[in-house]
RNA sequence: GGCGCUGUAGCUCAGUUGGUUAGAGCGCCGCCCUGUCACGGCGGAGGUCGUGGGUUCGAGCCCCAUCAGCGUCGCCA
């Protein structure tokens, strides 16, 4: 017994080393050819195929400003997706004859073998005398061929596109000639032996079988068929890998998995909650989770030390590309630490998974303080994957003609230049959408220079002399052949404009490569932020990070100067998560909230059993939340949230294949003791 | 709540200055085809041009309103 103990976890290592070992070799072939831009190794064959078929569709991808995305996607998917040659193959041989394989596994070596296979109907080619089916299941394609004196011919014919059927037969190598490098299972084919068809389908409202775009809210009301295709198998399953990843890496520092419960108190701060009423406490409710917030943290008063959660978090606002009413956090809390050893130890979870899943080295990632990522990039999530960054001219124009600039000058504001690549060819027009661009951004108007071959052309000519020009050239580094951009404002909104711009010239240039991840890390973020609506100062994240240290005393003389101790991780310009040191000293807490205008009815009613926690014995702790759903999304080379999750929903939270959320019956409504007071279709007629 | 884009066949899309019977590719249906692999060939069915109103001799096209989808600003401690 003792003996058997011992060997069992050994072999478990040794697994789990050798398939470790397959991963990271696959994974660096595929750096390889990133890094090397071999088109040839990355690009789907298939899909260069259907390009050249389709000069409508090639067009329109060329004229994509991201061609590189669908290169990238097309790139992974050969690694993780459907054509991929299988990590394990599932299902040992039921029986000696004939042996289970999947669509994607057979290879010239099961030649000889009698095969049983089971999946979808891909495609049909009818030759009249003969047919070749394509069979498809998670793991790819296998060629099925019917001969027309074979009994299941005539069963055959009748085959349609995504019927489900059960196949028996001889693998075989394909005649000399018509094999297909294109497909993993190219070497060999499937004689039919038996068809069995387990399944009829209807024609599909679209065709699981092509990689056409289909319109979202088509795919999202046929989910089931859209998860069928290759790239929604890949994508999901690129997250399970990278959650199992965060998984792993966390177990093996002793970290505890804890469930915090979906019905909890409304803790009325932040996002809009989400609300379920209580049957069996008639007029109240819980509230759905934002985050676990203070439950990670009572878990460090209750000794966990160090705790994680793969929690789902709910948030009531208006949904974006990036945001989703339902979502995925890695939820990390650690005691008796310092923010240094989070930081570390959230990097070295994303980097074991980039390594692990994408095959990925991630080299440290760079650090700015809050202030300094406003002044080079204008935002606190800045993209690092280029440079560009925003110039302070303001000292070019103190002495100008030029209003505008001495305007905003004077009000205390500044002028930021941007460099544009290439800009100088662009011509009046261009310059003049691009003045409209950003405008929408909130700029009041925008000053281009273009550093032309024959000579420097500007909107504002009259007010630069060939020093300024000059100055500015050398300030942001242009060349000849690049325009620089010139905006003017109030120092903070003329640098979110200027950051917008920014990325919109990186998106123009090209410099958003999906296929290049550049995390950096954003500190320093101010404690206190003015609300302009009250304006009172409120909690710049939430009230329960603790200020740097020594900064306590600014709280009355200059709260807005006070610094948390708080960390954003930010990759290609998302917010990934942000996580803070904790404040553990119930009376620093109860002062914050506080001075956030709550009385001490106010702090007991909503955080009376925190504030009681911190009472017994709280560890100093600190942790960090990273989003899931992000991280996948640029995992996958994908544009938005719904790309990597089975089952989204759409802008206004609808769940277009449930249609859900839906009116009840009355009979439910009275058990809650609710009433709808909404505008109902009832009333509506 | 604001702004922008989109809405034409099952799907993806064209549709000229407002002018006869609204087109293409894919899919679907039928027939033919023994080495295809986005098979091929021939034939066919399939349309409330999102909806409502207006202008006009005449509207897919112009105007107004409205609905839906997406993106974005506000919002998201």
């Amino acid at each position: 017994m003792p003996g058997r103990a011992a060997r069992g976890p050994k072999r478990k290592d040794d697994a789990r080393r050798a398939i470790h070992g397959s991963l990271l070799s696959q994974a660096s072939r595929f750096c390889r050819a990133l890094a090397a831009g071999n088109d040839a190794a990355l690009a789907r064959p298939t899909f260069a195929a259907a390009a050249d078929a389709r000069p409508v569709a090639r067009a329109r991808r060329a004229s994509e400003p991201l061609e590189t995305r669908t290169r990238y996607r097309a790139a992974i998917s050969l690694h993780f997706g459907h054509e991929r040659c299988p990590r394990r193959t599932r299902g040992a041989p039921m029986t000696a004859t004939p042996e289970r394989f999947s669509c994607g596994a057979l290879r010239a070596d099961a030649i000889g073998r009698t095969a049983e296979l089971f999946g979808w109907i891909n495609r049909r080619r009818d030759h009249g005398g003969l047919i070749f089916i394509d069979l498809r299941d998670r793991e790819g394609v296998t060629q099925i061929v019917f001969n027309p004196e074979h009994p299941s011919f005539p069963m055959a014919e009748k085959l349609r596109s995504e019927d489900v059927v059960r196949v028996v037969g001889a693998v075989r190598a394909r005649p000399e000639g018509t094999e297909n490098a294109k497909l993993a299972t190219g070497a060999v084919e499937v004689g039919i032996e038996q068809l069995e068809v387990l399944n009829r389908s209807e024609v599909p409202p679209f065709q699981v079988n092509a990689e056409d775009d289909v319109d979202e809210s088509l795919r999202l009301e046929y989910r089931y068929l859209d998860l069928r295709r290759p790239r929604m198998q890949r994508n999901i399953r690129l997250r399970h890998r990278i959650v199992k990843a965060f998984r792993d890496y966390f177990d093996e520092r002793d970290f505890v998995e804890i469930e915090t419960p979906m019905f909890i108190k409304s803790t009325p701060e932040g996002a809009r909650d989400y609300l379920v009423p209580s049957r069996m406490n008639p007029g109240t409710f819980y509230a759905l989770p934002q985050s676990p917030q203070l439950l990670k943290q009572i878990c460090m008063i209750s000794g966990f030390g160090r705790y994680m959660q793969i929690a789902r978090c709910m948030r009531d606002e208006d949904l974006r590309a990036d945001r989703q009413p339902e979502f995925t956090q890695l939820d990390v809390e650690l005691s008796f630490v310092t923010q240094e050893e989070v930081m570390q130890m959230m990097e070295g979870a994303v980097a074991h998974a980039w390594r692990n899943v994408l095959g990925i080295d991630l080299s440290a990632f760079p650090r700015l303080t809050h202030a300094e990522a406003l002044r080079r990039f204008g935002s606190d999530k800045p993209d690092m994957r280029f440079g560009l960054e925003l110039v302070d001219a303001s000292a070019r124009f103190v002495t100008s003609e030029f209003v505008v600039f001495r305007g905003a000058l004077d009000a205390g504001g500044a002028v930021l230049a941007l460099r544009y690549p290439g800009g100088a060819s662009l011509s009046r027009r261009d310059f003049d959408a691009l003045t409209e661009s950003a405008k929408l951004f909130g700029a009041k108007g925008m000053v281009w220079i273009a550093l032309g071959a024959d000579g420097v052309k500007s909107s504002a000519q009259r007010f630069l002399d060939d020093a300024t020009v000059e100055a500015l050239r050398a300030d942001t580094g242009a060349e000849r052949g690049d325009a620089v951009l010139l905006f003017a404002d109030a120092r903070e909104s003329v640098s979110s404009i200027a950051g917008k711009m920014r990325l919109e010239i990186g998106e123009r240039c090209g410099l958003r490569d999906p296929a290049k991840f550049s995390f950096c890390w954003v500190t320093e973020f101010p404690y206190l932020e003015m609300d302009e609506e009250s304006g009172k100062p409120v909690p710049a994240h939430h009230p329960f990070s603790a200020p740097m240290p020594g900064q306590w005393d600014l709280i009355d003389s200059d709260p807005l100067a006070m610094r948390a101790q708080h960390y954003d991780m930010v990759l290609n310009g998302f917010e990934l998560g942000s996580g803070s040191i904790r404040i553990h000293d119930v009376e620093l807490q109860k002062r914050i909230f506080t001075m956030l205008g709550m009385s001490e009815e106010e702090i007991e009613d909503r955080f009376g059993f925190f504030v009681r926690a911190l009472r017994y014995g709280a560890p100093p702790h600190g942790g960090m939340a990273l989003g899931i759903d992000r991280i996948v999304m640029l995992a996958c080379g994908e544009e938005n949230l719904r790309q990597v999750i089975a089952f989204p929903k759409n802008q206004v939270g609808r769940d277009v294949m449930m249609d859900a959320p839906s009116p009840v019956p009355e009979r439910l409504l009275r058990d809650l003791y609710l009433r709808s007071v909404a505008p109902s279709a009832e009333s509506a007629r």
